[in-house]
DNA sequence: GAATAATTGACTCCAGCACTCGGGTTTTCT
DNA sequence: AGAAAACCCGAGTGCTGGAGTCAATTATTC
């Protein structure tokens, strides 16, 4: 169970955007350096993120990527679904219903539809802005809640 | 960003043992058969949930394999932590500090180490009885909490 | 001792990720 | 106009790790 690369860059780019420019475009070369991502591999990233409309691009010297629309009204979701096809964990996804195992459902169907819409929850309630301003990461209530449906709940 | 199928087919397996046994030992074959998944596959990944102690095995004949422990007492967490190596998503992990980017911790690192944290409360959480009996899935609070936070959140 | 089933370890295959490369084209500056 | 700074785009490549196979062994029951 493990994240791309492509999710990671593409928001670590965009935050970079968000911190560094004052309504002048950031080239890829300025992310490249500071963010440690080579500049080859963040072209064809942004390449997904402008056909998204998360950013916009000017061309020519002092040129470069700009957010095209405000940095709390991205959520962190939209980003990562850009660059990455799928964001889904199981054959057996929670809206292609046939297929899980022997044409039918398979016994942890559910479970898996739940976490799902759980994650997908947690990364469409954050908004870039939040991130860079480092807010709303603590979801103690959420956490609160889990540990009282199973007080003994302890993470691995 | 996606699952293994190691952890899935270890849920799997576990809640067919949990459903199918009466008892007596539920041997691989049978296993494999309802499930859909190679024998020789399971034979891997149940070496490893043995070494975990979240199943029994009996040899020879009516032999097979039963839960260790109660069924509410195995959180489904654990069940994919036994199997899967690390359900980390970033090499910049929650406690592993150095490293991330450029010997320092990236821009991104609190959000990686928040969603890494509300996945394992949300597995530790269920047990592998609530996913057999159907409960605790829905988790209607916690996402009306996500909207609450940011009302105009879609899933992508 | 024959059949059954777990146990173990090594081995193969291959998709997809993580890049790189080499060309473009557009824009701006002098 | 020409050069330089950037974006733009499609191929191509290496290789790790997941997914699954195979074979041989040990233990248990009848």
């Amino acid at each position: 169970m493990k994240m791309s690369t492509k999710g990671r860059y593409a928001v670590m780019a965009m935050i970079d955007i968000a911190m560094h420019s004052a309504g002048e475009p950031v080239s890829l070369a300025e992310i490249a350096e500071r963010q440690d991502i080579s500049q080859e591999y963040l072209e064809q990233l942004f390449g997904k993120l402008r056909k998204a409309k998360l950013v916009e691009s000017a061309r020519g010297p002092g040129g470069g990527y700009r957010l095209a629309v405000a940095m709390d009204a991205i959520p962190v979701a939209k980003i990562i679904a850009a660059v990455d096809e799928e964001l889904q964990f199981t054959r057996c996804n929670g809206d292609a219903v046939e297929g899980c195992v022997k044409g039918d459902r398979c016994n942890a169907h559910d479970l898996w539809s739940s976490l799902g819409r759980q994650m997908m929850y947690f990364l469409s309630s954050i908004s870039l802005e939040d991130v860079v301003e480092k807010r709303n990461l603590a979801l103690a209530a959420t956490i609160k809640q889990a540990k009282a449906r199973h007080p003994e709940g302890q993470p691995a």
